[in-house]
DNA sequence: TGAACTTGCGAATCCTGATTCACTTCTTCC
DNA sequence: GGAAGAAGTGAATCAGGATTCGCAAGTTCA
């Protein structure tokens, strides 16, 4: 039995793989989905179209794997900056507010298609995932402090999901036509002070009341 | 010159592209813009294929059209329910989302292709269009809020857009999954509140300071 | 070296759904 | 009735991008 895959060989073939990942990705981040064939990543990654299909089954599975990876290392993110569990659950939703503004607007072609560009089902779901994830990482973080008597009892999956939902379509507009600094600046401080504004804080409805 | 285009046959000739219209539009309330192939909406229409032709230049500008007028539909009411001038801003916003989410729940179908499901891109424009339009109904409110002394000042433009981003994406989720009747009223409750809470009303800012 | 097998290649092929067009049917008006 | 033109038909064609596949080149090991 003459040929058996060895380290090396595998290490090559993972190494080709991890290049077709980041070229799609490149494309991806620099023309958004629409620019993406397979044509287009075969000719980034230096490869021929035949060669992608010797690693992955189809264009679905290698844009769900490239999504995936977009996705989580853009949510780890925001869980990072979410976790601070010891501070008040109003700075955590500030701090992850701003970093979820921050890089949008640092990566907006990455960041239209992962939140909002037309893609293939099959990405899409990917797509949901992401959502999912940012809601749940909100939705956490009103829990907490639900539980510590910080923010009045409410549904909290729902506001989550309010909050990423405005966030992104706040941010998908000037994605596109991105000011200067200064207004960056000011939409990030905007996007903050509302998602401050809408938790349910004990002591505004207190005195409210 | 023996023929010549009259009343009569101007008339049908209207109809028949309004059947394709209302063919059109039934197919994405019912199955989607997936759905929509040409073949569909012309089978729907009791027509042959090549009649859509002959009233519309391609596929592309007759689902303009149908989200087009959709669109205006759906936008007429929330601009009409906002409109209340002598009303205080909190409760056109208020009667706004409500209506906003009643409508989205009641066609889950059509609501998911108007707001998110992948389109071709110039009926992707039309879907801006209803987005602004949205973004634009709510910032006439809150612009008439702040200039009443009801509202602090702020960026209302953007906070237009992050009400109807929060709302389409707590709505889009339950959308596939419509629960009973009572979640449902549950869920546009605590829309209303969300959108109410997020309000810089003077009295809470003034208590909070 | 050479048998057994993998990876790389890229032109040819396939797929899917929009679009066309030669033809038939219907209207109008002399 | 019949010429002139419009509307309707649907099988055939086209488009463009994903996918295949026969062949070449590279690896492994006896």
């Amino acid at each position: 039995m003459p040929y058996r895959p060895t380290e090396k060989t595998e290490a090559r073939k993972a190494e080709t793989r991890e290049r077709i990942v980041a070229a799609a990705l490149d494309q991806v981040a620099e023309g958004g989905y629409a620019s993406a064939s397979v044509q287009a990543v075969a000719g980034r990654a230096g490869l021929a179209v035949g060669t992608i299909y010797r690693h992955f089954p189809s264009k679905a599975d290698l844009f769900a794997e490239v999504f995936r990876r977009a996705s989580q290392r853009e949510l780890d993110v925001i869980v990072e900056v979410a976790a601070a569990v010891d501070r008040p659950a109003s700075e955590r939703v500030a701090a992850g507010a701003e970093a979820f503004s921050r890089r949008a607007l640092a990566g907006p072609v990455l960041a239209f298609a992962l939140l909002a560009e037309p893609v293939d089902p099959a990405v899409e779901s990917e797509r949901l995932r992401l959502r999912r994830g940012y809601r749940d990482a909100f939705a956490r973080v009103l829990a907490d402090g639900v539980e510590s008597g910080e923010l009045e009892a409410h549904d909290v999956q729902t506001l989550a999901a309010v909050l990423v939902g405005g966030l992104g379509e706040a941010l998908v507009g000037p994605l596109k036509a991105h000011d200067g600094r200064g207004r960056r600046e000011a939409l990030v401080a905007s996007l903050v002070q509302f998602c401050l504004n809408s938790l349910p804080t004990r002591q505004v409805q207190e005195a409210a009341a």
